[in-house]
DNA sequence: ACCTGAACACCGTTCAAGT
DNA sequence: ACCTGAACACCGTTCAAGT
């Protein structure tokens, strides 16, 4: 069986070289920790695209090559970057979890999700790259199994039912965030955008009676409701739909077994 | 304002240039369509990350810079490559979407699309990119939108309720493809790849209590059941879970107005 | 232990030139 | 109308060398 390569960094063994992070001050100031940190600032300003170790050691002040004595490739690097900004997520201690109702509970967990996506649009195309095994992302995975476990839900339902709620989140938040991006780029607002791309594209004839929601969107934004507006608005309805859907496998299931 | 840069290749006025796929045969045999067949043929075997304009080229018999006198970009020409996997989907007729229940043919929707996606899991990443406007595109969302208006709910509701569903098999797609990638490159089957991260990576001990269904997972594939199956599994449990939660807002909005 | 510079094998795309 | 070749401004990463 050949050897699989690094599965993910947070299964280095970080014994075998130094702790790659000082307490004494190194010629550059440089550490894993730095360099992390702007690297996110950078995905952040810039986008995946423009990413680059060059980039990055530029603003760093450095050159190229000296991140990679803490760093060794930049596929690491962006795992780093990634369970960086799940240390955004808002995630309840165990007991708090234990403390409330889990349909608030699991709206929680969502909306805390959805936020970061959106706000960092290019940790989406990362998620599926990576294990997701970093410290943070751990600790939102225990909230959101120790809230579903609330729900009364057999074991084995437990992973459909947060797939189908953090899969639709990851979804979701995805095509907001890209959207978001994207308007950045052409320097427009998202209502403007909307507008143009709307404006631009006709849908065929044949198939005008199927697309009744698009002509609605396109209706309330010129009667002044804005996307975000009606983005908000019609992921609350997913999740009411989710919580609702969870609930009736429940009463499916009858009562739980002592 | 600015004018923004085109915003799909759909949107390009085809007239400006001319047709760029001609019946007569042109020195290489090249058109547009081949070209994007080509494409596909190679993402699919190498990934989106060693597709480039040169590879394609070579691949092509031609030199790099002549694909360029049929698509503009190398963004194009993969917004060509998406909406050219979608016919892949099995997209039943309005008719037969009139004819059939609701949840039966969710479930149809579900089941291809969740298919092409894993297949092609290059396809994840770019559906973010693009307006996703492509004629198969829009066959897909039209039956989706047919299928979702039969379920009684209202207009307004109905954006969430597709949120729910399709951005759910996107992203459950998209893990799935992208972990059959990480499998396929690392020579491992799905089976010996999951044991050997299981292997290598150990819950926290002040976690274990909330990991229990990764533990069941574990001891399944140890008692022989496949990564596969549980994914399947897990993805019916999903879709029952988003089929009573659809019936049930239906219900809560009471019968419909004749 | 940490950082640099030069080099290798790549990119997407422009542009002037060929047929 | 279609295709090529050279060139520009980039990549990630290796490797030998500096301090």
């Amino acid at each position: 069986m050949t050897k699989a390569a690094r599965m993910s960094v947070w299964l280095e063994d970080s014994a075998v070289r130094a702790p790659r992070t000082r307490r004494s001050e190194q010629p550059s100031g440089l550490d894993r920790d730095r360099i992390t940190e702007a690297t996110v600032k950078l995905l952040d300003a810039e986008g995946l695209a423009k990413f680059s170790m060059r980039r990055l050691a530029s603003e760093l002040g450095v050159t190229a090559m000296s991140v990679y004595w803490y760093v060794d490739t930049k596929d690491d690097l962006l795992e780093l970057a990634l369970d960086r900004v799940f240390a955004e997520l808002t995630v309840p201690a165990p007991e708090a979890v234990d403390a409330g109702d889990w349909r608030e509970q699991l709206r929680g967990l969502a909306a805390t999700y959805r936020a970061v996506i959106v706000r960092h649009p290019w940790i989406s195309p990362q998620m599926g790259n990576y294990l997701n095994i970093g410290p943070n992302s751990l600790l939102f995975s225990r909230a959101v199994q120790r809230v579903v476990a609330a729900t009364g839900l057999s074991l084995t339902r437990q992973r459909g039912a947060i797939a189908s709620v953090f899969q639709f989140v990851y979804g979701y938040g995805t095509i907001e965030g890209h959207f978001r991006r994207r308007c950045a780029e052409a320097g427009l607002s998202q209502d403007d955008y909307f507008r143009e791309a709307m404006a631009a594209f006709r849908v065929p004839e044949e198939m005008a009676e199927d697309f009744r929601q698009a002509e609605e969107m396109v209706a309330a934004v010129e009667g002044g409701q804005t996307v975000e507006e009606m983005r908000d608005a019609d992921f609350q309805v997913a999740l009411d739909l989710l919580v609702a859907g969870i609930e009736a496998l429940v009463a499916a299931e009858g009562p739980a077994p002592s």
